[in-house]
DNA sequence: ATAATAACAGTAACAGTTATCAATATTGAA
DNA sequence: TTCAATATTGATAACTGTTACTGTTATTAT
């Protein structure tokens, strides 16, 4: 029998990517828990990472990078992209379900789900450009 | 001033991946080209993907995955990933544009594009199944 | 033909991530 | 509580995909 036992890296882990908005990667949130657990392996960051985004606790993002982006939110949604810092914001608002069919209807497959990432720019970059 | 000179390796790269649906990785390229060029270097082909994708001629695709995937046709259009086997296929549509609009409205910033990656099962895996 | 230089093959370096392993921490049962 | 079983750890090596370097070769304009 495979349990799970609980360990002070992973709720510390888990309680920075939960309480940030900027869609962190490990080398950010390994810097973050290091102010709280200084010795900690950066191997463990991964690790507990990977097992959280597999449980569905946190999830694991492709923002179009080769780097892996995190974020504390597990439900599916979209996000921007802005092309002038690199930041990551979320888009408040559920996944256009429909769109789902209207690409079935354009594909001799199945669809199942769909990601979008959106480029733009964001709100304090389009302001400094003013 | 920069020129451009012509190289049989890279006409013969961008054959490859204009000549093929299957949204190749370097490495599949790589090694179809060496059935043309047998001494070609992995580099060279890396190197004339990001160049002919610089310059337009061909994509650079990110489908979620780590590897980076190339596609022969520059226009931007949307993609499923078979969840059963990893194939990649076109949807054959425009991208929705109106898109962008819809999710400038829920957002701070400014939108200009964006890229769209279904999940489904590709027609061959369907039959497979029945 | 020739000079200038873009592109090459071969290979080392690099970044991000995963795997290995002996030591440590957590857990449930005695 | 102690204690045995074992999940998890820190440290580090290994791995993968990609890029950079270097001396040589091929292309191009004159």
């Amino acid at each position: 029998m495979v349990t799970t036992k609980r360990s002070r890296q992973r709720e510390a882990i888990l309680e920075v990517v939960q309480n940030t908005k900027c869609h962190p990667t490990a080398d950010w949130v390994y810097a973050e828990v290091r102010k709280i657990i200084p010795n900690i392996s950066l191997g463990t960051v991964y690790r507990n990472l990977s097992m959280l985004a597999e449980n569905g606790t946190i999830q694991k993002l492709n923002i179009g990078t080769s780097v892996e982006h995190f974020d504390g939110n597990p439900e599916i949604h979209y996000h921007v992209c802005c092309s002038d810092c690199g930041r990551i914001d979320d888009i408040e608002a559920k996944p256009l379900e429909n769109i789902n069919q209207w690409a079935a209807e354009r594909f001799s497959g199945e669809i199942f789900e769909h990601y979008t990432m959106f480029v733009g720019r964001c709100s304090e970059c389009k302001d400094a450009i003013n």
